[in-house]
RNA sequence: GUGGUUGUAGCUCAGUUGGUUAGAGCGCUAGAUUGUGGUUCUAGAGGUCGCCGGUUCGAGACCGGUCUUCCACCCCA
């Protein structure tokens, strides 16, 4: 035999079982997306580059797989770039298309440029593989799914709301108790980068702040310092660093804080909008949690940003994400036109629910029913009365091959199929079957009417 | 992209400081059982020790490279 075949780091092959569990998973959340009021799209797995390429910083550009051009690229590449052998300049020559990175890039290139088709508040809804040339750990994959639900067309806040009941919603489904819905605001952190005076470290600032609970105190020092974030400046941070309570007693020290900061004010203003009226219509499952340390937002987030971390004592990172952006569709020539958007991240989802063991036992589609084949005459018999149970939806198989009854009974175990039918010569002539449980082992003899009866609960 | 880690039968894994023909459990195939699966018993098949190269009289073991796995960082679902 040849080298034993494999599939690229990073991704993976699905077991019937795993499509079954993945299946219901995507059902769930296509249910409740549905219920909200959000339709499907979908977009190509691979878009031009320059609709890819910067929106997601420098980090995003080299995670994102990029797609060799067809015939003789390199023929075209000038001598002196060639030569220069500059990764970075030489891939636009020979690279011009990239595989999707996320949904929400591409979404917003398919609201520009179907702009005049579509009427607004846009909901709209996807769920389809995207790819990162990341280096796969724990619950990264090079290739995943994601499954978002956007509103474009529409700045008000309600949206947001709607999107934690979303949220709620379909955990709630899942049975995925104990999760944590993280909420922030982007205007909160600009203002608090105002008000140290560090706006023009925002990012590093925010990146710096979101690794608290991971580095501490004093490693979120250390890196804001090493991104030169004046001492003076941290010192003033001091307040968000004991930061606890109830969130009154946060969204009072932080209205002190961000007193001077207009942009503070509205996102206090903002994020308290959201909090009080998510909690007035009530949550079924989930716990939602103003956190000021929460910033992986994308660059473009301008708003309100989430994050939905899995039950306690589950190691996994967040199993959902979202946020605010005000100008997404700017970038493509489409000015004016706020969106605010969730995904769930599946694969994650799929293996908090494995180790929880919250698959329910019904998600694997079976078939109910195996006959066993004795022969010709036999198996056209049985083929009648198996089309007859297909009618009455009931899934229902022959064996295909005369084989020892002891190969077919171990074949029915194997697929856990629930009931054999064995129809020989006998039952044959008395136009009967023989039905058996093969859990219980008991088996009766009945007519046709009886069979269906019997296994069309 | 940086640092570490892993790879031996279909699966989970043993394999001593380098030494004859690389083992176990589970699974698989056949039989005990010609109309009855799971339990039991018996027999059997199955390996280029991830791949390429090096050191050595001799490599599954040591060295280098490469691919893969998992982990940390970066970043993220």
């Amino acid at each position: 035999m040849a080298k034993k075949p494999s599939v690229p780091k990073g991704t993976r092959d699905f077991s019937p079982q795993e499509v079954a569990k993945r299946n219901y998973i995507m059902e769930t959340i296509k249910k409740s997306f549905k219920l909200f009021g959000f339709q499907p799209i979908e977009t190509p797995s691979f878009e031009n580059s320059d609709t890819l390429m910067g929106k997601y910083g420098e980090e995003g550009d080299r995670l994102i797989f990029k797609i060799l051009n067809s015939g003789d690229y390199l023929s075209k590449v000038e001598e002196a770039i060639y030569s220069e052998k500059d990764s970075l300049k030489i891939t636009p020559k020979i690279s011009e298309k990239a595989l999707r990175y996320d949904l929400t890039v591409p979404f917003a290139r398919y609201v520009v440029q179907h702009q005049n088709d579509i009427t607004f508040p846009f909901k709209r809804y996807q769920m389809q593989p995207v790819w990162r040339a990341d280096r796969p750990q724990k619950g990264r994959f090079r290739e995943f799914w994601q499954c978002d639900a956007d509103v474009v067309g529409s700045d008000a806040l309600w949206q947001e709301i709607e999107l934690v009941q979303l949220y709620d919603a379909v955990f709630s489904d899942l049975g995925l108790k104990g999760i944590t819905i993280k909420i922030n605001n982007r205007k909160i952190l600009s203002g608090i980068a105002e008000v140290i005076g560090a706006e023009d470290k925002l990012i590093d600032f925010t990146v710096a702040l979101d690794k608290l609970d991971k580095i501490g105190e004093e490693g979120v020092k250390k890196e804001m310092l090493e991104k030169g974030i004046s001492q003076t400046a941290i010192e003033k941070l001091q307040p968000l660093f004991s930061f606890d309570g109830s969130k009154d007693d946060k969204l009072k020290s932080l209205s002190t804080l961000l007193t001077t900061s207009e942009t503070g004010k509205k996102g206090i203003e903002e994020v308290t909008f959201v909090i009080e009226n998510a909690q007035k219509l009530g949550l079924k499952v989930a716990q939602l949690n103003l956190d000021v340390t929460l910033a992986r937002g994308l660059d473009y987030y301008t708003g309100a940003i989430f994050e939905v971390s899995a039950p306690k004592g589950v190691q996994m990172g967040s199993i959902g994400g979202g946020g605010r952006y005000d100008d997404l569709t700017g970038i493509f020539g489409l000015k004016g036109v706020s969106g605010v958007g969730i995904s769930f991240g599946l694969d994650r989802i799929y293996l908090v629910l494995e180790e929880l063991q919250l698959f329910p036992e019904t998600v694997e589609a079976n078939t109910k029913v195996l006959f066993i084949n004795f022969g010709e005459a036999e198996a056209l018999y049985a083929m009648q009365a198996i089309s007859n149970l297909r009618a009455k939806n009931i899934p229902a198989e022959l064996y295909p091959d005369t084989a020892k009854m002891g190969k077919q009974m171990t074949y029915a175990d194997k697929r856990e199929i629930p009931f054999v039918v064995l129809a020989g010569g006998n039952e044959v002539k008395a136009n009967r079957y023989t039905l058996k449980n093969m859990k219980s082992g008991e088996q009766v003899t009945v007519d046709l009417n009886e069979l269906i009866e019997m296994l069309g609960f």
